[in-house]
DNA sequence: TGCGATTAAGTCGTGCACAACTAAATCGGA
DNA sequence: TCCGATTTAGTTGTGCACGACTTAATCGCA
């Protein structure tokens, strides 16, 4: 298929190409790359996008609970969180019935950025340009692969 | 197939796991994850990983093209190169024929290397779990992608 | 009921990742 | 041939990302 067939060492290779590691790599960062513009339109990084879509969905959450559904740790969270506060999106406050928690919620300037938001998904959705079946493939075997990495 | 059938508007939907960029970004960070003991025995770091198997190929390149094969900016690769240099992996010299680039060759060190990570791609591929035809859709999906968010 | 183990959030240090910029070398057309 | 435009690395500043650690609160069982 493509320009040579190494496929007999496709498994072991060292070669940059033929590994899936490297295209998924390579993937993720331009896929950031290309929500950079639009997000930096709502004075979101991709990360904290990523945050706001929880708290959209979710209303109020805990730093544990974003990071299972993210998949980040504490460490990473708790700047961002920081940043996302300073910016007047968020409010963080310790939770009554147990101090060790902290609840997250949405300002009303949080909220509100739902709205200027709602565009982003079909626009970047369009950029990269799959069919509806490819979408969902490939969301199905980054979750098989994922599920599998984590595990093992 | 899932929980709920929120298919109709899956396109611009704000909740996080309808998203693809999610898989993705998950994806590449449990992957990079799960590299990362097996390459601290090679006292590397994954994109440095990454920047040893293009020299593994090719022997010596330049800034720039390391640049090309990695998509990466040279203020991403400047600082990573002089790690490498400082591990005594690499050496850095400025080109004669052109005095603008700097050509990256391996050590001997570095070149030894290459037999201590000859495992490395079929550990994380057993680690990954999928089928040869899943590898190989996975990677032409996320090279189409990578394609078209970067160009459009 | 008291105290060791666990859990939650956060700090710190290291290393990407990229935009914006700088400096130096090379190129190319008037 | 000369000088403005381009090319190449590298620096700086900001923001993840994670491991190792700290602190404080809660849990659970002897």
């Amino acid at each position: 298929m493509d320009q040579e067939a190494h496929h007999a060492g496709e498994q072991g290779s060292l070669l940059l190409q033929d590994q899936l590691c490297f295209a998924l790599y390579a993937a993720s960062r331009s896929v950031t790359t290309r929500y950079r513009p639009l997000l930096q339109e709502l004075g979101l990084t991709y990360p904290q996008y990523l945050v706001m879509l929880v708290l959209w969905e979710e209303g109020s959450v805990s730093v544990r609970e974003l990071g299972t559904a993210l998949q980040l740790e504490s460490s990473t969270l708790s700047p961002l969180l920081k940043r996302l506060e300073a910016g007047g999106l968020i409010h963080r406050e310790r939770r009554a019935d147990d101090e060790r928690s902290v609840a997250v919620r949405l300002t009303r300037a949080g909220a509100d950025l739902r709205e200027k938001a709602r565009t982003v998904p079909l626009a970047i959705g369009e950029a990269m340009g799959l069919t509806p079946e490819q979408d969902a493939i490939a969301k199905h075997l980054l979750r098989l692969l994922t599920e599998n990495v984590t595990r093992g």
